[in-house]
DNA sequence: GTGGTCTAGACCACA
DNA sequence: GTGGTCTAGACCACT
């Protein structure tokens, strides 16, 4: 599935931020195997260096691991990837409550906005 | 009050965000004359050419308006600017909401993240 | 009645043409009285140097007359007055074709599309 | 081939409008790969900055779209550019019309002369 | 004094 | 190699 990346951020971060959502929300279990580099840039539709980079970076990050000749793995180190969730909820939620608070809305507005189009979504 | 810019943005994006955030919030009013672009510039610690830029793309979101030889000024077109602050914030809920479940985050749980944390700022 | 300028192009141009029209198509007729520049200005909302700026450029083009102490007049040429507006025509026929075809537009497509225009604004 | 600008506009604009005009009239097609900003900037004897700022405001307009490190691309929605050129064919005649309004002129005039100037350069 | 344009030259991130 | 950003400095037209 070619994915269709936004043109104001580097591929490269879009597709870090799609993996370690994936990893972070449990669709990639500790000790999965990811796609080879080579698979993976044909699958998304990229340059095999960018994949690698990718990958490169996720393992500074120590959410993943890479393996000589083996492949790259999500890291087995669950509590990591649980302090890893907390760390992009609250990253999240600074960045929101700081944007609206810029932005002239209080508290109860951003929550009140919230609401509302979250249910209009059916969630 | 030179300003400290991000590093991983645009400085004439930053400073596109600041400008229409005084405006939306109300703390330049419609009608208001910009500084200068040479005295911006200063204040900013920017080159003129940077700030001409940033005024430029405000113009192009008609929120602003060149007059020549008179400066730049606020738009006096009331509904653009609470339709640009409808905008920016369904824009600000839309990106929460959609990274918060690319999290696996639940709507309840952004509500109550987001009520733990604007408290604990006593807001 | 102030007037609404455009904002790409210079005001003296866009008073230049206003003026210019009006005596070509016989509105202002040779040897009326324009106003004076600063009656002008006051009822256009523009600054008298620029008013002065129109009157003297349209002096150049012998399409006015300034005579001291008394005002500026529509010259009492009519000939000259003919020649202008043919070659005013001329000069908007040339542009239109040019860049009809430069679009790459045939003669047939210019003058259904301006039938079809005309007709519309019921002319 | 070095192209010699017309003093009254901005280069950029007489670009913009160059490019445009070729995409609208199909002599570059729906993506096609746009000369590199270097490139094109030393073939019409322009500053790079200024082919920039062409490439950039033409991606606004959605006409033309960059990519990181590989180039910048005439859009590939042909929709688009069905709708651009009747924009731009639209607006000639608009202003067409409305300035021969204002010297005067008929519809039929109009026509007549269109077609006097047409033919005689042999269209 | 104001914005607008342009050049020259540099540096950076991305692919 | 590609586009993107930024600076420095200059010149111009408009008001």
């Amino acid at each position: 599935m070619p994915i269709d990346f936004q043109q104001d951020r580097p591929i490269y971060q879009q597709l870090m931020d799609r993996l370690s959502n994936e990893i972070v929300r449990g669709d990639r279990m500790p000790g999965d195997k990811l796609p080879s580099v080579r698979e993976y840039a044909v699958d998304t539709g990229v340059n095999p260096n960018t994949v690698s980079r990718v990958y490169r970076e996720l393992e500074q990050l120590t959410i993943v691991e890479s393996r000589r000749g083996q492949g790259t793995f999500v890291t087995e180190d669950q509590k990591r990837l649980n302090q890893l969730r907390e760390e992009l909820k609250e990253r999240q939620i600074d960045r929101f409550i700081t944007e609206m608070k810029q932005l002239g809305f209080s508290e109860n507005e951003m929550i009140q906005g919230l609401q509302a189009k979250a249910k209009g979504e059916g969630n």
